[in-house]
DNA sequence: TTTTAATATATAAAAAATTATATATAAAAA
DNA sequence: TTTTTATATATAATTTTTTATATATTAAAA
């Protein structure tokens, strides 16, 4: 799924897979990410198959760099993936809940321990969410007000970030009770 | 990760890997999954590490299985394993979110046909956790109650994955609300 | 003023995960 | 009774993802 990120990134503009990178971590991070060697790889096979095309502009005082630009093939299959309706449901990771159901035979402080430093990590991720991402859309709707619709959509999935990490709250706190009573 | 999965698995009983999938399915499945041929080759690297044993189980009217069982060495491994806090958030990816972030140019029908799509597949996963989960901890317990200290440890991940649907349907009708009045 | 950290750019190697393929029996459906 | 589907077992090939490495400049810190 990263190429149609990446052609959905490229369809606003032409860009660098340094670039990329750079608006991924602070747009799509928390829902969709990628490590700059792959975004790199990735991109190359995208041109091989000529969704997008490069060309390489030359620095003074930086190492040169390949600006990518979505081709017309390129935008007809990210539209195309755009109108496919997802049929089922992603499965996530969570580390802290796979090492909770095994933690049986642990003590109970040692449970609480853990499950206090995560929520202090949800604290913090609960204060970015409402406060850096945000401006982050504020200022580019100041730029390119014809983005406007598209600044909603971003505010949506923002949102979606937010509401996970209170419901995170939430469950740490029942369960956070929960081990205290009855462990 | 998976090895650890693995090693909790094998620390209450020795499995084959086909055994190991089923139990994953039906426990961890919504936090922690794997494909079969991952689990095949993670538990043939975990033996050549030491950290499990196997042995060949030859069976007359199916073909040849193969028992783990976990060594001294993989108990320790684990122990060590559940006693490190987790110190970062996980990073999960959300293919709607992802189509979502680019659908600025979609039409406001066709957004919302896509969300109401994936609401009605959220309801029926939020059905699965009410019923299924529950019984399979309560089964389990029936025969033995020495595992109920583990069994609300269970209960609590179950637990996360009912307020996860219900966050996520909360943030559909929000969303939904939102695309309908101001797209 | 030397060292360290940050920015800008990218490739190579390794590990993890998914998809495809393979074999054999039993049970169910056509 | 032939075909299909489900159960039980596993390996091979491919793709995706992560970790490690590499180069060069600028800015900041010691």
């Amino acid at each position: 799924m990263l190429k149609y990120a990446l052609l959905g990134f490229l369809n606003y503009e032409s860009k660098t897979g340094y670039e990329i990178k750079q608006t991924m971590d602070k747009s799509t991070g928390h829902f969709w990410h990628a490590k700059q060697s792959q975004i790199y790889t990735t991109l190359k096979k995208l041109e091989e198959d000529g969704l997008v095309i490069s060309h390489p502009e030359h620095q003074e005082r930086r190492p040169d760099r390949r600006v990518y630009k979505i081709t017309e093939s390129g935008e007809r299959a990210l539209q195309k993936w755009l109108l496919q309706p997802v049929t089922k449901l992603d499965t996530h990771k969570e580390l802290l809940l796979l090492k909770l159901f095994f933690s049986g035979k642990l003590e109970k402080e040692t449970i609480l321990t853990q499950l206090r430093l995560l929520r202090n990590l949800h604290e913090r991720q609960t204060e970015l969410y409402k406060t850096e991402s945000p401006d982050f859309i504020e200022e580019i709707t100041a730029v390119q007000p014809e983005l406007k619709q598209d600044a909603h959509l971003w505010e949506a999935t923002r949102r979606f970030g937010e509401l996970y990490e209170k419901m995170y709250i939430r469950w740490l706190d029942e369960t956070i009770a929960m081990v205290e009573e009855k462990l």
